[in-house]
DNA sequence: TGACGAAGTAAACACGCGTCTACTAACTTG
DNA sequence: CAAGTTAGTAGACGCGTGTTTACTTCGTCA
């Protein structure tokens, strides 16, 4: 029977996961380092490279956490520019975004991690947004909107809404949902 | 009368500078050394910090390099959607982009720097296109515009056009037209 | 109870970083 | 030509990085 394990392998494993993934997230793969991961999850440097292997084998762990886009490319066709307007304008407003969207935004100027990023973002994005349009040029279309959703992630984290010039929730989400109808539309 | 200077100190400067604008654009700020940037400009490394205070400085003089988002801004407003969706798909194509956009692109996760960045997109990119909108949320579609524009380059930094559906650049101009003016339009 | 495996720890490793100091050598000026 | 100014150089400084090693302590099972 287990009680209190205060030796607690998994548990341990898991809190260093926690903490890598708010920290990636928040500063991106570069300006994390193995001590703040280590006191951040309260526990030993040693650790980390035991379970993981290495920093850059935690971070690709970390971004395997989530699988697709979250909640945004499942539901209703015609309604997905609205559900992507939806994420986007949240994002605008509100400091929360997926910690695992934002650490691939942060991070991807790291080539150490390129190939890990890349995948991520095409198994977890592109390719499912891509299947979900018709026509020639899905990829393209697919691309783009990709593109749109990141860039708004890196303007986010450059300045405040209030720079931005505190527009409405209704207003950004009125038009970013008129502006992946044209990204999506054949 | 000056002929073949062996000591140039302004030629000097203007070597590291070019250097550094380089690889700030391939490398993004945090992976550029000043042993890197000395090499490639054939100077000593002593001479960058002596010419420009420190890297972080260096940086932002490269920044300083370029004015308003160079070519695009300027010309019939009309044509302006047109003109963005000619620069984006320009670079969605071939490898070229204008050093310093790329440069704010790839840095802008480095907290060190996070200043100038966004003094110099917002000075160089989403004021003066903001500027040129009329109606209420002009900042608003400036900054979805800017979104687009950085977005593009980071998602090209991650794929090349191959893995893009190597699109026609006529069809990235069309699409991307109609976004940009959608994205513009009052 | 005693031995063994595994969780956790402290300290060091080698290296690269931005920066700075002491120095050499080239050019200018009297 | 001699003195002074300054571009250019070599090398060290202190620090932080990811990683690894040697060790201690806890928990379990024969």
């Amino acid at each position: 029977m287990e009680g209190v394990r205060r030796r607690d392998r998994e548990g341990t494993r898991q809190r260093i996961l926690d903490a890598a993934r708010g920290l990636f997230a928040e500063l991106g793969y570069d300006h994390v380092t193995m001590r703040l991961i280590a006191a951040e999850a309260g526990a030993n440097i040693a650790l980390i490279n035991r379970y993981f292997g290495s920093k850059r084998e935690l971070f690709a762990e970390v971004l395997a956490m989530q699988g697709r886009f979250p909640g945004v490319l499942d539901g209703p066709r015609e309604e997905l520019p609205r559900r992507l307007a939806e994420y986007v304008a949240e994002r605008f407003r509100s400091d929360w975004a997926s910690p695992v969207m934002t650490a691939l935004n942060r991070s991807s100027a790291s080539p150490e991690i390129h190939g890990i990023i890349r995948d991520r973002v095409n198994s977890a994005i592109m390719e499912p947004l891509a299947a979900l349009l018709p026509g020639e040029d899905a990829q393209l279309r697919a691309a783009v909107a990709t593109a749109l959703i990141t860039g708004t992630g890196t303007l986010r984290q450059l300045f405040t809404p209030e720079e931005l010039g505190s527009p409405s929730h209704d207003a950004v989400v009125a038009r970013l949902t008129r502006i992946f109808e044209v990204c999506l539309e054949v």
